[in-house]
DNA sequence: CCCGGAACCTGAAGGC
DNA sequence: TGCCTTCAGGTTCCGG
């Protein structure tokens, strides 16, 4: 699915669109879509709702509504926001649910494999309680990420895909920002020496600053609210697996399993052991 | 608490 | 062409 530069971009476009519009109705194609109450009570509590701002939370999209409550958009895998016009726009294939507004504006979710989540939440507190801090937030700081990372036996690429423990990296950022700090993803967190930590801190920040940039990836089944794709994929060095053989060394790209998600990544860039100029990292002179 | 595995679903792609 | 297997960007639940 669409990760953390997938959803912001998405964010960014619906904003100038929907922003201050009023919720007419919503159409469920596919009931299962809604989550923690029943599709009766969902389609209530949202319906004639202004819709007062559009925000972004880790993998989440948080639609404030007037009534004070949230719609929470999750897509999940495959899912996928377009906008169009009621009465000439066809909605996309594998359209699960259209949210009519007030001014004939239509928004289709679409997913084709029906993993996408559409909730309404009474506090955000349903949705922080899930998540970690923001990359970008103050919060995140450097150390904070250096002194986590000693805490934990876990593989470092699982621990990127926690979303408790950071939240908006998925899959595909988690290998290209292990990739940009030459790190075996299967390695575990703690035995990261603080060279390592510090770079991968920032090749997180780096990776995720430029797919923004270029509007996220579109993959598989991504698009934007406007039709457009993204091109964060034509700057992958890993990630999907697109890339036959590494850009800066020519060995063949490999894939693996690390706790359960398929794991790409360059076996001479990413040795399994630190290499000899890590193993013993400039020891820094206060403490 | 940690971890692996399965479940939720369906389509696309590759092998034969 | 058709059948079968594998894989897919996420999250959550269950059992050991």
């Amino acid at each position: 699915m669409p990760e953390l530069p997938e959803v912001e971009t998405v964010k960014n476009q619906l904003v100038p669109h929907i922003t201050g519009r009023t919720v007419r109705s919503v159409e469920l194609l596919w009931e299962g879509m809604v989550k923690g109450m029943p599709v009766e009570e969902f389609l209530k509590r949202i319906r004639g709702q202004k819709i007062l701002k559009i925000s972004r939370r880790g993998k989440y999209l948080l639609l404030a509504l007037s009534s004070g409550e949230y719609l929470v958009i999750h897509l999940k895998m495959t899912g996928s926001l377009r906008l169009g016009k009621d009465g000439d726009t066809e909605p996309p294939r594998f359209t699960r649910a259209i949210i009519h507004l007030d001014d004939g504006q239509e928004i289709y979710f679409a997913d084709p494999r029906k993993f996408g989540v559409l909730k309404v939440i009474d506090s955000l507190h349903h949705v922080e309680s899930k998540l970690g801090p923001e990359p970008f937030e103050a919060e995140f700081t450097e150390k904070y990420f250096i002194d986590s990372l000693k805490k934990r036996k876990t593989p470092i690429k699982a621990l990127l895909l926690d979303q408790k423990f950071l939240a908006g990296v998925g899959n595909m950022y988690a290998d290209e920002a292990l990739f940009a700090s030459k790190i075996y993803p299967a390695r575990s967190a703690d035995s990261l020496t603080r060279n390592e930590a510090r770079k991968l801190y920032h090749a997180i920040r780096d990776v995720l600053t430029a797919a923004i940039g270029s509007g996220g990836a579109s993959v598989v089944t991504y698009f934007h609210p406007d039709g457009s794709k993204g091109t964060a994929h034509f700057q992958f060095n890993v990630a999907h697996g697109q890339v036959k053989n590494c850009h800066v060394c020519g060995t063949p790209i490999e894939r693996m399993v690390v706790r359960g998600r398929g794991t790409y990544y360059c076996p001479h860039c990413q040795p399994k052991k630190p290499g000899n100029h890590e193993k013993y990292p400039k020891v820094s002179s206060k403490k």
